[in-house]
DNA sequence: ATCGTTATGTTAAATATATAACTATTATCT
DNA sequence: AGATAATAGTTATATATTTAACATAACGAT
C-alpha cells in the first residue's frame, strides 16, 4: 500500500495523533477538512501534515481538502488496525492489570488472549473475565495458540529469561514496559518500549530548565 | 548549569537512557567505561554520546573515559532529579494506582502529596497509605500544599474542565495520560503526554509493514 | 460554461540531527 | 622519562526532517 518504502518513524508516531483527532471531528459530525485547518488544531504545519499524508497517497481533493470519514479509515488501514494480532501479557500486577483492563486491544490492531504471572498470589485470580495463568503453562500455551505479540509488564530481572523463552517460541513482537531495552538482541524483533521512568525525568528537566526552548 | 543554550529535545530524551544503564553499571560495581563500549551496549554511536554529553560540559578525561559514578552523578544533576516538586495524582483508577503504587517518585524528581478522584467509589480508599480525596477538596488542598505538578489519569471528559482549575491554582506542570492533547492551550505550561493507545499503534504498524527499515 | 478561489500534491530550501574525521590530552607501558 | 596507545573534545560532513514555495487540479459562484 505505502507509495514509497521506508517511511520515517517521525512520520509515523504522527499517524496515530492524526488518526485519535479525525476520529474525534467525526464523532463531532464533521464531514470534510483542510490541512491548514488540522494544522492549526494539532500544532503543527500544514505542509508538514500535506507531506505526512502523501507518503501513503493522495487522500484529498485539491481545493476542496480532505474528507474526514476517509481519511480516517484510510489512516487506520496504514496503521493496520484492523488486525487481530494474538498477545498475551506477562506479569498481572498493577500496570498489568491496568492495561488488560483498560486497552481497547481490538480498534487497535491486536487481541488479548493470555495473562501469565509467576506469583501463586496472581494466578488462578480474574482480570476482566480472563484467568491469570502460570508462566509455568507458556510452552504448552503458545504452542496451541500462536500468540504473536507479548506485554512485557514484569520487573527487570525477570525479563532475559522470559525474553528467551518467548522467542524460542515465535513471538517476535514486544510491548515492552520494564526498566530494561530489549532492542539489538535479535535482529527480527520488534519492540516497542514505553519507560515511564524516562518519561517521568525528562518532564524534571523540562521544569528544571524552564529556558529550554 | 548547561555549556549551551537550547538543548535538543532529541538530547534530553537520550539523558534519562543513559543515567538508567550508568546506575545500573554502578550497581555491578564498573567505575570505568569509554565512549566506545556506551555505543556498543546502548546501540548507538560513539560519535553521539560524546556530543550528547558535551551539550553539558566534559565529564570525561581524554585517554581514559568516563567514571560511572561521577558521569552518573552529572546526569542526574541536569535531569534535575535531587527535586522534590509537589505532585497531585488526578484519577485513582487502574492506570492512576498502579503509577502511584509502583513509580519511585523521590528518585525521579518528584513527591506525590495528594491522590484525587471524582467517584464515591474511590474516594476515601487508601493507596500505598494516602487517602483518596474527592475533587471538591482540590482548591483547598492545592493552596495549602502548592503542587507544581499534576498526573492526569482520567478520562477525556473529564481533563478540559480539571486543567482549567488546576492551572487557576497555579500548576502548569503536566504528565498526562489521558487521550487528549494538553499542549498549546496556555503558553507557559510544561506537558509531558503519555499516549499509550499511540505507542500501541505504532507497534501495529511496524508488525504489519516489517519492510519498513 | 468560464473564471477565480481554494487547497492539494510536489519540488525546493532551510533547519536539525547524526555521523565521521580530526586534534589534543592523558594514561600506561617500556 | 619518553614514546605509544587510547580516548575525550571539537570541528566538519552527511543525512534526515521540517518548512516554505510553487504549480496544478477541483470546486463553486456568477
Ligand atoms: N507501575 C508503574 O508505574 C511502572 C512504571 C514504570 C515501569 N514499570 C515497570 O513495569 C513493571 C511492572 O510494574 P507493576 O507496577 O505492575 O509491578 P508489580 O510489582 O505490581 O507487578 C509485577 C508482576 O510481575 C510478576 N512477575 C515477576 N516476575 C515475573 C516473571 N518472571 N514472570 C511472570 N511474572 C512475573 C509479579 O508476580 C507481579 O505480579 C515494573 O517492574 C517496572 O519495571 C512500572
Ligand atoms: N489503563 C490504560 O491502559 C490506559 C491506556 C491508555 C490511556 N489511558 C487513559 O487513562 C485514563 C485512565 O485510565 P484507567 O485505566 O485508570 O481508567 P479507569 O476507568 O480505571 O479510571 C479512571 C478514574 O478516573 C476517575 N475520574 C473520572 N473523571 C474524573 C474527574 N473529572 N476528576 C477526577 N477523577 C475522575 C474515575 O472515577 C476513575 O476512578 C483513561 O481514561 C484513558 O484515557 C488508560
Amino acid at each position: 500500500m505505502p507509495k514509497r518504502e521506508n517511511i520515517s518513524m517521525s512520520v509515523i508516531r504522527r499517524l496515530p495523533r492524526y488518526y485519535r483527532f479525525l476520529t474525534h471531528l467525526k464523532e463531532k459530525g464533521v464531514t470534510r477538512i483542510s490541512s491548514t485547518e488540522l494544522s492549526v488544531k494539532l500544532g503543527l504545519t500544514a505542509s508538514q501534515i500535506r507531506q505526512d499524508l502523501n507518503c501513503f497517497g493522495g487522500f484529498g481533493q485539491q481545493g476542496y481538502g480532505y474528507i474526514v470519514d476517509q481519511l480516517c479509515d484510510e489512516i487506520g488501514n496504514i496503521l493496520g488496525l484492523s488486525n487481530r494480532y494474538k498477545t498475551i501479557l506477562i506479569g498481572a500486577g498493577n500496570l498489568g492489570r491496568a492495561i488488560a483492563t483498560h486497552m481497547q486491544f481490538e480498534e487497535e490492531g491486536f487481541e488479548l488472549i493470555g495473562i501469565f504471572d509467576s506469583s501463586p498470589s496472581k494466578t488462578g485470580t480474574r482480570i476482566n473475565g480472563k484467568i491469570v495463568m502460570d508462566t509455568t503453562e507458556l510452552e504448552d500455551f503458545c504452542e496451541k495458540e500462536k500468540p504473536v505479540m507479548a506485554i512485557l509488564c514484569i520487573p527487570r530481572e525477570g525479563v532475559h529469561s522470559i525474553l528467551e523463552r518467548l522467542y524460542s517460541l515465535g513471538v517476535r513482537n514486544f510491548w515492552n514496559f520494564s526498566h530494561y531495552d530489549i532492542s539489538m538482541r535479535y535482529e527480527d524483533t520488534v519492540v516497542e518500549n514505553v519507560h515511564l521512568n524516562d518519561s517521568l525525568m525528562t518532564l524534571c528537566y523540562r521544569i528544571s530548565n524552564p529556558n529550554n526552548k
